[in-house]
DNA sequence: TTCGAATATTCGGTATTACGAATTTAATAT
DNA sequence: ATATTAAATTCGTAATACCGAATATTCGAA
């Protein structure tokens, strides 16, 4: 496999990468929303929240759509809802070692 | 969903967004392959791959086997791999418009 | 027009990540 | 014991990512 094609791959798992912009695609799971109600929901900054959406758009995990003063998103393809969804067996299966590597991390962490 | 969890699957997404890392995922997909062989097949600094090891082990996307004076490397779990699949054929549906972003990435970065 | 609301972008500081060079550790063979 | 090979770790530096504050853009309403 050419590496541009890795490069391309590493990008999408890097939009990935970040607990908030999963949240966001979990948000999305079900349905589009706007900016707004996202930024609601997850109860962070507006400008915060901007930025990850600016990150997932550029790697077109999401799309969208402009209406009036708002601006709705959605996820780009469902197979994105089914990586999430192979990932949340892989989580469950090592539940109890996550748990323990969470606990380890905010540990040494501080 | 609680945040942790969150943190732990962008731990998992963080892991495979690398070119380097993602090809060394491909090439344990057909099995098990020492340290040595992982640096000789991507043809990079032994220091880098073994630095880019370090990350999939932390994360435990890899198991390791140690055997005298080698240590032969494996994908955990092969939930892992059909994830890769996935990614697989969504990059072969958007191939077209992955190809001009690349090009557009390319041209711009320098 | 001008105003206000929704969203995006820019900016500056700090933290994290990636890399190669050099060093260290662990195992075997001599 | 010491040399050799495989692999991991440490170190310094450059690049990238993240955040909140401030600013800019875009739209509809008055």
């Amino acid at each position: 496999m050419p590496d541009s094609l890795r490069r391309f791959k590493a990008g999408v798992f890097q939009a990935l990468a970040h607990p908030t912009r999963i949240a966001i695609l979990e948000l999305l799971g079900t349905g589009e929303l706007s900016a707004g109600e996202l930024i609601e929901k997850l109860g962070m900054e507006q400008a915060n929240v901007s930025q990850h959406l600016a990150v997932l758009r550029t790697q077109r995990l999401v799309v969208n759509r402009k209406s009036g003063n708002q601006v709705f998103y959605s996820v780009r393809d469902p197979i994105l809802l089914e990586v999430l969804t192979l990932m949340r067996s892989y989580f469950q299966k090592y539940l109890t070692e996550a748990q323990e590597m969470l606990r380890e991390m905010s540990e040494s962490g501080r």
